[in-house]
DNA sequence: CTATGTCGGGAACGGTGTTCGTGTCAAATA
DNA sequence: TATTTGACACGAACACCGTTCCCGACATAG
């Protein structure tokens, strides 16, 4: 869309030349790199969010992006901050507190999600920027409302935080593999599957017993169903803790 | 070492030259190949492991490995195999399944620090070699005869891996930084934690009030501690399906 | 001694992030 | 109004990357 059109034919020099060829649509800002930043990673994944590519959607070249941020790393950073942004956190309830703590992991998950390569960039940097801080805020108000001990409230934010992007950057994966194999969702998923189910029936039983016995737990269960499990795995354990130290303490 | 010496000192015509410089040292076999790779990766990080490089210090070019590795994809999946092998995996005690669990992870974390960069590629990776099944097979095993429900047992394999690897993977992040910075270990980590703790404590105490209140627990702990309370949270929660349905249902 | 075939590797292709220096425009100044 | 100034845009280039093509050198077979 947008194409300026053919500018490998030179203008004629008699037109007095002040624009090559595009006007200045706009006068390129960080929100707009960021925003074309995002719009190509949901449709073409991380790795089509190169430099060169970003300006040239833009209508420019690499080097005019660098006025506007530091380098890759920073445009990265930016791209995590505006998608963690999305995420909406619940007004602490003492009562609900350890399911207001599963719907915020999933609310997190649902918008990591929606922009999914994000997650390989989540995965690498510290977040530190406010929206990110604000997530931070909100999982931390709601433990302390339910009487989780503060010391073990604040090593779980990183515990949730990791859980959650670990669990988005595999499916990216799967994503990523699928779109270079090019067929539909359902069929990568089950030619995948398949091939493992295979494998593993395949194995040696003698020295592989319980994987062998066992091929239909592993392989049952969707990316959903796992990630409820993992999480209901989280909060468990972390109840365990609470019920050790009720409430008042 | 073992460097084969300027090179780009021409050699003298009259020499036949049925050697160009370097006599064939060892027939370059895949298994070479995978040692150097490991050796730079433990030396120099990820980063610094592209073909060129290895072929580079194996004294040849890059188009030489192909004849042995498909591609990049490859090489570093041999290396994470590689790796894979040194864990070490316990005879399961019914008895001691939880603290033995406990010792599995910590045994795949150690190995997995040891070349720690290449938690970037096991993230990336779905592990299907010889000795990844070993590992679940071990896990499996483990949990099963403590009782665990099989279901339960074939998920939590892929909580344990993942939260082992995403672990290591955060380490190792900030093991890049810290070479890039140039600095000692605890030079870098002393001013990251001053400069983390310095934002937190200029947030304003009425939109971020429990984060601000809390800092000391935020910060507090270094990553072994960590890495033990998520296992513990972890564990804790696989525990909790034991007692609901107790051993031999 | 010659023919054959296998394998190593130099050179090249098309990409990447980043920097330098120049050119162009618009606003501020004289 | 004419001129200076300064900020911004960006073409070109540098040093890398993974991968492929294709040629030449070697060991072996005839």
């Amino acid at each position: 869309m947008s194409d300026t059109g053919a500018p490998e034919m030179p203008a004629p020099p008699w037109r007095s030349r002040r624009r090559p060829a595009a006007p200045p649509r706009q006068p390129l800002s960080q929100e707009r790199i960021v925003d074309v930043a995002l719009r190509l990673l949901d449709a073409e994944g991380l790795d089509a969010v190169s430099m060169r590519r970003v300006a040239q959607e833009l209508g420019t070249g690499p080097a005019s992006l660098y006025a506007h941020v530091s380098g890759k790393e920073e445009l990265f950073e930016l791209m995590r901050e505006r998608v963690a942004g999305e995420v909406r956190i619940p007004e602490p309830d003492p009562a609900r507190w350890s399911e207001q703590l599963r719907e915020t992991a999933r609310e997190m998950h649902r918008v990591l999600s929606a922009h999914a390569d994000i997650a390989r960039v989540s995965m690498a940097t510290i977040p530190t920027g406010p929206n990110a801080m604000r997530i931070a805020e909100g999982l931390l108000s709601i433990m302390l409302a339910g009487g989780v001990p503060p010391q073990i409230a604040a090593f779980t934010i990183d515990q949730i935080s990791l859980y959650v992007t670990a669990h988005v950057y595999e499916a990216s994966l799967h994503m990523a593999r699928q779109r270079a194999h090019g067929g539909s969702a359902e069929e990568y998923m089950a030619e995948f599957l398949g091939q493992v189910r295979d494998y593993f029936s395949s194995l040696p039983p003698d020295r592989f017993p319980h994987v062998v016995r066992h091929v239909g737990e592993l392989m049952s269960g969707g990316g959903d169903e796992r990630f409820e499990f993992g999480l209901d795995l989280l909060v468990r354990g972390l109840e365990s803790y609470v019920a050790a130290r009720p409430a008042g303490a």
